[in-house]
DNA sequence: TATGAATGAGGGTTCATTCAT
DNA sequence: AATGAATGAACCCTCATTCAT
């Protein structure tokens, strides 16, 4: 499923072939039928799995942080770490997107995914707002916004040559904390044994591998 | 290359047949090879139309403001009125952004379109500045946002169900203004009543094609 | 015509096409069809026409001479000069020598045109037995040996790089000369007034376009 | 292969379908595509297949013999026992002799073919000629001379209706001891009664696939 | 006489899928 | 659990042929 992902990811279903993901993963192709009825089922599980990933991530973030800023900070450090596989997942989804294309299971995970995360971000912001650190907003749109410009984030970051989607990332992050009137968003509260990496952004700004592989 | 730019949008590439192609417009599947060489030629052609199209509009566009405000409301405006081809046209970039798989042409051509899209953003703002009706910001950087965001807006109407296009597109215009310092806009020729939400627009320009069909 | 039986020489019939044809004259594909019923029609005139001609030259040279010597030696002359179109005619010949495939026109034609080929050389033979200026040979079977190594040669030609034609069609008339008992074939009878072209083979031995056109 | 062979031969090129080859077998045509990369593939292998068993049986024949006069013998028996598979060849070679057509590979095998044939008489000839068996002739023009006419018997066997191969090659064997100056090159073995005429062939090798079919 | 446009049939090739082992 | 061999359905593309002008 893995091998799938990323060819899914790279071309088109149509465009994979079978025979090419098996011959990724170094098998005879009649193997890839042995543990999926067909090549929509795959499909159907990998994006499932990839989807199923990703929400768990989303859980991870959400049970780690207490604080708001802390949360939607860490979710644009995960956004930026994990730009390549969401990418590959805006891909597919859009790819899949076509009318009668798509199968109502993987819409269903579609819609989840998205549920999720701008769940994430109206709670945090709603959380913030009631805690008195955030200016009052509409929670729901803000969160929407900031969503879907992740969306063109990833996508132009896959049509349009040297875009720098570290920078964008950053960018879109300055603005939410500008709009939320967090001033100084992070370090402020000194967050003691920052020994996890994603800490690292709010002060270095810099990651080590920038704009992914190439 | 309009019945070929539509099932290229809804479906990818290889997933469109010639035979599709040809019966959607009722004629024989020879037929096309009359006037293209090859599936890829039709694509390539396809595109490039379609972005030419694209480019056109930009310049008319250009051609029919001198003001900066005016220009940029119509822009939005004009994204509006055109989601439909946009969309199929994002789309269709994403497919074939692929590694190996885009033909050169169709990458110039993708590239000139993005960067004319920024650059009648960023013109604007810069006059915009250079009159004082704007506030100070690194113009480049803001339209590539705005650019981006839009991406993400024809993204996110493909890929989720039920968005709303023109409520995204109207936030992002206003915080544009709000980021430019332009409180009232488009109060100047004062449309009191905008009770009706698609008449915030004030300026609309003749559309060439109005986007219908679906 | 002339570039149909070019063409269908060049490569054969299945791989030539009506297009190739029109285009090698420069005119419509649709024009073939004004002037022939068929692709097969085509095929078949243009054989027909080219049989006609070798047999049209047969007759010429069958009334230029009463010395059977001279026409023998004219008879390979010819052969040598015109050993491209021959070639093709071969070739074409060959072409449509599968089962079924080759129409019975066509069929007689070739016949036809071996039969004068092996005529011409037994009757010259037998007239010059009768003169006793050759030596009793069975006529017949001499005829069809030079006419099969005839064959040969262009074949050879045709298939083998470098294949020297006129050497092989030099040393093919010397061995029937000596099989025929005749010593010094030509210029014996100090032939006066060699205007003709044709007669400077015997002395020159060497042509100027060598093996033709390569 | 050896289906694709006798199609081959019979036929042309491009007037072979796999569709053809694939039912003459009865197999899929998908299946070819399993053993082959494509038509061109099963074309080169096939002929090279072809031209090798030619190769193989000539070097059979060389080590059979140590007499000249055997070994020449055995080569005319051979090559009226392998008439239908040496026309096919030949058919084949002459298909595809069209310029830039034919593959280099086959190009290469064509050639090596024809200098084993010249270079198995003219060995003969020289050796015969040192023991002092055969009179002194030009053995290398000898040799050509002898492989061109056979070519000529082999398409005179196709092109002309009722072309008696046999006999023909019987002739070239007789004129080709005549012009060495071998009176009586099979008394050896002294088998009289040699009414039969396929018995004339005195020394007959062991023939891999009888000629059959047809 | 000549052309551009259109079509039906078919050919080469690919691919998802299955079967026997 | 894994593979080689086999198949039917399609797909891209070509071509002989026709039609309207």
């Amino acid at each position: 499923m893995s091998a799938a992902l990323d060819l899914f990811a790279e071309r088109d279903f149509a465009s994979v072939t079978i025979k090419d993901i098996a011959q990724s993963i170094g098998v005879n192709t009649a193997l890839i039928y042995y543990y999926f009825d067909s090549k929509e089922d795959l499909f159907r599980e990998t994006i499932e799995n990839a989807v199923g990933q990703a929400l768990d991530n989303y859980k991870n973030l959400r049970e780690k942080h207490d604080d708001p800023v802390d949360l939607i900070n860490d979710w644009f450090y995960n956004n930026l770490q994990l730009s390549e596989p969401i990418r590959k997942l805006v891909k597919i989804m859009l790819d899949s997107a076509g009318p009668r294309t798509r199968p109502p299971r993987v819409d269903t995970m579609i819609k989840q995914f998205y549920d999720e995360e701008c769940s994430i971000l109206s709670d945090c912001i709603r959380r913030g707002m009631s805690q008195g650190a955030f200016q009052k907003v509409n929670a729901d749109r803000l969160a929407l916004f900031v969503s879907t410009h992740l969306d063109g984030i990833m996508v132009a970051a896959m049509i349009r040559p040297n875009y720098d989607i570290e920078a964008a990332i950053s960018e879109l992050r300055q603005l939410l904390w500008k709009h939320l009137g967090v001033t100084r968003s992070n370090k402020k509260r000194s967050t003691p044994a920052q020994s996890d990496k994603s800490m690292k952004w709010h002060l270095r700004g810099k990651i080590g591998r920038s704009t992914a592989k190439s």
